[in-house]
DNA sequence: AGATTGACCGTGT
DNA sequence: GACACGGCCAATC
């Protein structure tokens, strides 16, 4: 099981209307400091059909990027639909993070 | 196997 | 508040 796939799985269990920063599926996945490998997981997504990397976000809320429809817009709109909380290109991590496995 | 890059993060200016 | 720099580790060339 290499790094990536468990952060494929991570990703996977993120419900709708919720979020996680790249750190926080990283640390899941063991390391909180391979943030940036989680980025480039998801920007070779093998499955965008099952990973909702658009729930990925950066560690403050902002979204970094996008690799289908027009990138960060589309990310947006996606989570805005989703139910959670984007005001000023930033989602609500207060409200709308991700607790993990454990609620 | 070695070097470079990156959908990051934190701190300093 | 915006910009620059460093570090950290995995992925890619």
């Amino acid at each position: 099981m290499s790094f990536t796939a468990r952060v494929y799985e991570i990703v996977k269990q993120i419900p709708p209307g919720k979020v996680a920063t790249y750190q926080y599926v990283a640390a899941l996945a063991g390391n909180p400091k391979v943030a940036r490998a989680v980025g480039a997981a998801m920007r070779h997504n093998p499955d965008a059909s099952s990973i909702p990397c658009h729930r990925v976000v950066a560690a403050d809320g902002s979204m970094r990027g996008y690799a289908f429809g027009k990138g960060t817009s589309t990310k947006h709109a996606l989570l805005a639909k989703e139910g959670v909380i984007v005001q000023n290109g930033r989602v609500d991590v207060v409200r709308c993070h991700w607790e993990g496995f454990v609620l």
